[in-house]
RNA sequence: GCUGGCGUAGCUCAACGGCAGAGCAGCUGAUUUGUAAUCAGCAGGUUGUAGGUUCAAGUCCUAUCGCCAGCUCCA
C-alpha cells in the first residue's frame, strides 16, 4: 500500500494513505470540530487538500489568528455571493481581510442603501445555514479568464491576467464562483458571527483616477459572545470619541468660519498648555534649547528649502508689499536659518533646537476630523543638528525620552517601523547605510523589537516611526524620528570640525507626542475624558452640604487656589447628592465634600472620582496628597 | 478632491408635503438638603445657507457651506 508519514506538532507522526485529503486525517485523529484549516509545511491549506508527500501538519482552529484570517475571507465571499444572489449584474472585485474584519468592492451603479444591506445580511445567514459546502478547483488562466469573461466579471478578469502563474484557483460554494488564492472554511456553516458594518465607497485598485466601486465593509468572529464583544468595543470607542467628549466637557469646539481649526476654551487649552510645560520639563533635562521662529515667511525660502516644489499645494500663501509669503507648515528651514546664523563648531554639536510654533497645512476636506486632523496646529517639534557619528547616540538618547513619555501617559507596547532608502534618494549611499545601520544599532541597544520597512523612507533620509496602543488597543502613530542629509545641503550648513575643515552636519526632524491637538484628541480618548490629576482642568471642586458652610467652603477654595491647584467651588443651593453627580460627570479628580463636621473639625472629606471616598483630613494634609499624586503620575526622573 | 450619509433650541432627539415639539442644560422662584438627578414656572427656532417646485416645504429638487464614514494623499 501506497502511504506517506504526517508528523504532527506534537512530534507524533502517523502513517496515511497516499492522496488522502487532510480532514480525513482530524477525523481519524478526532481533532476538535474548531480546525477549520490547516498548515502543511507551514502553508496555510484548506482541509479538503490531498496529501501526497511526506509533511508536518499544524491545525489552524478557528480561534488562531491565521484561523481568523480565513474565517474573515470567507465571511467575504459569504457576502459577495449573497450580494450577486441579491443583486444580479453586481460584478466583484477584491474582497480581502482587515484588522479585525474584511471588506469586498463592488462594481454595481447604485450605492447600497441600509435597507439593502440588511437583506444582504439575512442572505448571508440564509447561506450560511444552508452549510453549503466550500469545494477549491484549479484551472489554467486561459479557462478562468473565459469562465470570468462569460459570467460577465470584467474586474476579476483583469485580475487573472496579472497573475503571473500558469494555473489558478477557483472557489465554489453552491452556485457561486470566485477567484480566490485561499485556503477557505469547509463550508459555509462555520460562519456562524458576523456583521456588515458599514459601507463606502473606494476607487478600483485605490486610484482616485479610477471609476469608484461600492465597498461593504464588514466583521466576523468565531463565535456570537466574540462579535458582541467586538461590537461593544467599537461602542465603547464611540462614547470616549474626542470630538463627544471635547464637547460635553467644554474643552474645544469647531465653527465654519475656520475649517479643521479647532478653538480651544478655557479647559481645554489648560490641558494643550499642561502637555506643552511637560514637555518643556523634559527639555531641560535632555538639553533642549527652545526657540521661537516666525509664523510667515518669503517663498524664496520654501523654493530653498524644496517645500515649494514637493509640499506647495499643501501651503497657505499670501501677499504683502508686492511680496509672495508662505506661511510655514514646518519649523525646520526657520531653525537651519538660526543654525547659520553664526559659526559653529563641532563642540556646539549637538545642537537641539525645540520649537512649540504653529504650523498650517491646508488639507484636503475629505480628510480632516477632529482633532486627529486639522489644518491648525503645533508640534513638540525639534530639529538637532549633529554629526553624523552622533546619530546612534542622539537616537538612544530620543527613545529613553519616549520611554519616558508614554510609560506618563499610560500608553502600552508600542510597535517601531524603521523606514530605509527608497529609490528616489539624494546622497551618498554610504552615509546612508551608516546611518541605517546607526538608526538599528541604537534600536537594539534600547532593546526595541522593529519591522524594517525596506524602501519606505523619504528620499532625504531613513527614518523611525514608533505606533503605541491606547486604551482600547488601537495603534496610534505618535513619534517619529527621521534624519534629513538634504536640508543641511540645501542650506549649506556646516561646522568646523576639531581638525579645521568645514563639516556637514545631519539634521535629526524629531517630535515625541507629535501634533499637540492630535495627542490630545488620542488622551481625551485614552483616559476616556479623565485626565490625570496633573492634566485636570479643574482638579478639585468644594461642594457645600448647606448655605451655612459657604464661608469656610470659600476659605478652602482660597487656599487651594492660593497653593496653585485649579478649583471650583459649588455653593449653588442643590442636594449634595445632585452635586456629587455633576462634579462626577464633568470627571473632576476629588470632591471636597464641606458640611457640618468638617466645618466643626476644620477638615476636608475627599471624594475621589469614581466614588473612593477618603476620611476628612485638613487642608495642608490634602494638599500634600495632591502633590504626591501628582509627582507619582508624571513619574520621577 | 472623490463616493455615500447627515445638518431641526446650547446638547440628545421628535414632527404621513398641512399650526415646529419633548427631555436635559439655561433663567426665575420655592426648598437648606451628607455621597450619582427636589419641585414649579419662564424663556429658547428665518429647521446650516441661497435658489426652485407646490395652494402649502423641516420634509421634494438644485447649488453651496459644514460635519460624519471611507477612498486618496501625507516631500
Amino acid at each position: 500500500m501506497d502511504s506517506i508519514r504526517v508528523t504532527l506538532t506534537d512530534g507524533k507522526s502517523v502513517e496515511i494513505r497516499r492522496g488522502s485529503q487532510i480532514n480525513e486525517l482530524a477525523s481519524a485523529l478526532g481533532v476538535n470540530g474548531d480546525v477549520i484549516a490547516a498548515k502543511v509545511n507551514r502553508q496555510l491549506v484548506d482541509l479538503s487538500r490531498a496529501l501526497e508527500e511526506d509533511c508536518s501538519i499544524e491545525w489552524v482552529s478557528r480561534e488562531s489568528a491565521d484561523g481568523l484570517d480565513v474565517l474573515r475571507h470567507s465571511t467575504a465571499h459569504l457576502m459577495a455571493q449573497a450580494v450577486q444572489s441579491l443583486f444580479p449584474g453586481t460584478q466583484v472585485t477584491i474582497g480581502p481581510t482587515i484588522e479585525d474584519g474584511f471588506y469586498y468592492d463592488f462594481k454595481r451603479e447604485q450605492p447600497f442603501t441600509p435597507e439593502e444591506i440588511e437583506k444582504i445580511e439575512a442572505r448571508m445567514e440564509e447561506l450560511a445555514k444552508a452549510n453549503l459546502k466550500v469545494t477549491r478547483e484549479e484551472m489554467p488562466k486561459s479557462r478562468a479568464i473565459e469562465l470570468f469573461r462569460k459570467l460577465g466579471e470584467n474586474y476579476k478578469v483583469a485580475i487573472i491576467e496579472e497573475i503571473p502563474e500558469e494555473t489558478v484557483s477557483l472557489y465554489r460554494q453552491g452556485e457561486w464562483v470566485d477567484l480566490c488564492r485561499g485556503p477557505h472554511v469547509p463550508s459555509t456553516g462555520v460562519l456562524k458571527a458576523f456583521k456588515i458594518t458599514t459601507v463606502a465607497g473606494a476607487y478600483w485598485r485605490g486610484d482616485e483616477k479610477n471609476e469608484m466601486l461600492q465597498r461593504l465593509y464588514g466583521t466576523s468572529w468565531p463565535d456570537k459572545a466574540k462579535l458582541k464583544e467586538h461590537l461593544r468595543l467599537l461602542e465603547e470607542a464611540q462614547k470616549r470619541d474626542h470630538r463627544k467628549l471635547g464637547r460635553e466637557l467644554d474643552l474645544f469646539s469647531f465653527h465654519p468660519v475656520a475649517p479643521a481649526s479647532p478653538f480651544f476654551h478655557p479647559k481645554g487649552a489648560i490641558v494643550y498648555n499642561q502637555l506643552i510645560s511637560y514637555v518643556r520639563s523634559l527639555y531641560v533635562r535632555y538639553a533642549y534649547e527652545e526657540v521661537i521662529t516666525p509664523q510667515i515667511l518669503d517663498v524664496e525660502l520654501w523654493h530653498r528649502s524644496g517645500h515649494y516644489d514637493h509640499y506647495r499645494d499643501s501651503m497657505y500663501f499670501t501677499e504683502v508689499d508686492e511680496r509672495q509669503f508662505g506661511v510655514k507648515p514646518m519649523n525646520c528651514p526657520g531653525h537651519t536659518l538660526i543654525y547659520s546664523s553664526r559659526k559653529r563648531s563641532y563642540r556646539d554639536l549637538p545642537l537641539r533646537m525645540a520649537d512649540f510654533g504653529r504650523l498650517h497645512r491646508y488639507e484636503r476636506s475629505g480628510v480632516t476630523a477632529g482633532l486627529t486632523r486639522v489644518r491648525s496646529f503645533s508640534q513638540d517639534d525639534a530639529h538637532i543638528f549633529c554629526a553624523p557619528d552622533q546619530i546612534e547616540s542622539e537616537i538612544s538618547s530620543l527613545i529613553k525620552m519616549l520611554r519616558e513619555v508614554y510609560r506618563t501617559f499610560q500608553f502600552g507596547d508600542m510597535q517601531v517601523k524603521l523606514s530605509t532608502r527608497p529609490k528616489d534618494f539624494i546622497g551618498d549611499v554610504e552615509i546612508w547605510e551608516k546611518a541605517e545601520a546607526a538608526l538599528g544599532q541604537a534600536l537594539s541597544k534600547e532593546r526595541i523589537d522593529y519591522q524594517v520597512n525596506p524602501g519606505d523612507g523619504a528620499f532625504y533620509g531613513p527614518k523611525i516611526d514608533f505606533v503605541v496602543l491606547d486604551a482600547l488597543r488601537r495603534g496610534w502613530q505618535l513619534a517619529t524620528m527621521q534624519l534629513d542629509f538634504f536640508l543641511p545641503e540645501r542650506f549649506e550648513l556646516v561646522y568646523t570640525s576639531a581638525g579645521g575643515t568645514d563639516e556637514r552636519p545631519v539634521m535629526i526632524h524629531r517630535a515625541l507626542l507629535g501634533s499637540i491637538e492630535r495627542f490630545m484628541g488620542i488622551l481625551i480618548e485614552h483616559c476616556a475624558g479623565a485626565f490625570p490629576l496633573w492634566i485636570a482642568p479643574v482638579q478639585v471642586r468644594i461642594l457645600t452640604v448647606t448655605d451655612d458652610h459657604k464661608d469656610y467652603a470659600k476659605r478652602i477654595f482660597e487656599e487651594l487656589r492660593n497653593a496653585g491647584w485649579r478649583v471650583e467651588l459649588d455653593g449653588r443651593n442643590e442636594k449634595l447628592g445632585y452635586k456629587i453627580r455633576e462634579a462626577q460627570l464633568a470627571k473632576i479628580p476629588y470632591a471636597l465634600i464641606i458640611g457640618e463636621k468638617e466645618v466643626q473639625a476644620q477638615t476636608v472629606a475627599p471624594r475621589r472620582r469614581g466614588g473612593e471616598n477618603f476620611p476628612p483630613l485638613g487642608v495642608a494634609e490634602f494638599i500634600q496628597k495632591l502633590r504626591s499624586e501628582v509627582a507619582q503620575e508624571k513619574g520621577a526622573a
